[in-house]
DNA sequence: ATAGGCATTCCAGTTACTGGAAGCTCAACC
DNA sequence: GGTTGAGCTTCCAGTAACTGGAATGCCTAT
């Protein structure tokens, strides 16, 4: 397969994929006119990059979950500290994030938002917030 | 004030002020001698763009916001819209976030983490996910 | 005079791509 | 055979918002 094959197969643009490579994600084989040559496993290799992404892996992250993919005597133990890792990141993300959320949403509220200059979210912004 | 002392007062590393100052955030004035020379209104930017950092506006959010503070003439439904749009944008975040978080979470609980080589987690990642 | 701490500039690296330019290859059509 | 067009190649630069580090200058005190 050329790589706008793969490109459609797997989800990911032409660009991305050549990005992977540049990483030494993926090891895809070449033409004899310097084409890159995907076969089925480097599709698969790519596929499963793709979800890893999706649920949020980071590409080092990547890297370790396709060596251990290949790995047939892994333990699932190593998998599961990986995944429960990304888990409490994300959900100390999403702590933030609500934070800031819960903190905003109560300040537009406060706006009335008019013609007027008096805006609480300013207000807010110019007060010290020492601690 | 010197820089070292506004990094306390805003709270905000030295470094990060330079960093405002080049990208023409803040413009401090200069000492004889070439030291960044912080006024008190400068400190109250330094705070104001913290605040509102940690709020997650954006740097370019940053400058409109501190131009709006300016403007004594400004109306409050230009700020009010400015962070209606930024808090639907966290919200979205926040919402693809938790999608992964709980297909994350489903994925750790399938796992019985042990030094068994099967791994639900895994066998998601290979498994298409077409469409 | 010299040591310490603070300040300066500039360069490079981070994450994971993405856009664009210049140029080669391949298949098809006239 | 020549030419078009799509698809492929490499390489360079830019994104967001810093952060680390090197080399160097300034100021105060002993």
């Amino acid at each position: 397969m050329n790589i706008g094959e793969v490109a459609i197969k797997s989800g990911l643009p032409a660009k991305t994929i050549r990005y992977y490579e540049d990483i030494g994600l993926i090891r895809p084989d070449r033409h004899d006119n310097g084409y890159r040559l995907f076969r089925q496993t480097h599709l698969h290799q790519l596929m499963f990059v793709a979800r890893a992404r999706s649920l949020g892996f980071s590409i080092d992250d990547c890297r370790v979950l396709l060596a251990l993919y290949d790995d047939d005597s892994r333990a699932s133990a190593q998998v599961k500290a990986l995944a429960q890792d990304h888990l409490a990141q994300i959900d100390a993300k999403i702590a933030g994030l609500r934070a800031m959320r819960d903190t905003l949403a109560d300040l537009v509220d406060a706006c009335h938002g008019d013609s007027r200059p008096d805006c609480p979210i300013l207000k807010d912004l110019a007060a010290k917030h020492h601690g």
